[in-house]
DNA sequence: TAAAAATGTAAGGCGCACCTTACATGTAAG
DNA sequence: CTTACATGTAAGGTGCGCCTTACATTTTTA
């Protein structure tokens, strides 16, 4: 799954530590997340989007449909 | 996770069976999200969104966030 | 340069998402 | 009534998302 977290996480001003702690997760799941080792679970990916107030297909690609229609 | 995915399954003409068979899992995957029992990963959440042509976030409600956001 | 903070890797365990198979129920058509 | 179809439930198995602990490496700060 392609994201940009990490660019959003330090951009935010925020650990990996950080974001673990206000997302509900270990720092290993955030490491994880952002080296595409796992994809989250929709609960938890919707959980980084509020941390951001984006939506989620702004964090995490959609790869099965055209990025323009994440905003109908 | 909040969804109407049935809703918008019976809207489409679709029965479990054929929504099952376009995104990629068995009929009891596509019940247990429908009745609430599981919350689908992200890439079958993005699979279904690609269905119905529509934001992840109107099929599954993001519990952490406002609904208003999902258009930013 | 030394200490501290942030990042990264490794290994083993647990719960749940998803699987398959099988059977029960409701409904509509012949 | 019977056949067919859609839906639902049950039971057991597998893979992976997330866990914890521990240690190595890189970056920042004093």
């Amino acid at each position: 799954m392609k994201t940009n977290l990490k660019a959003l996480r330090t951009e935010a001003g925020l650990t990996q530590a950080d974001l673990a702690a206000k997302i509900g997760v270990s720092r290993q799941a955030v490491i994880a997340i952002e080296s595409d080792k796992h994809d989250p679970s929709l609960d938890l990916a919707y959980r980084i989007a509020a941390v951001f107030d984006l939506p989620v297909e702004v964090i995490f690609e959609n790869p099965h449909r055209s990025s323009a229609a994440t905003t109908e």
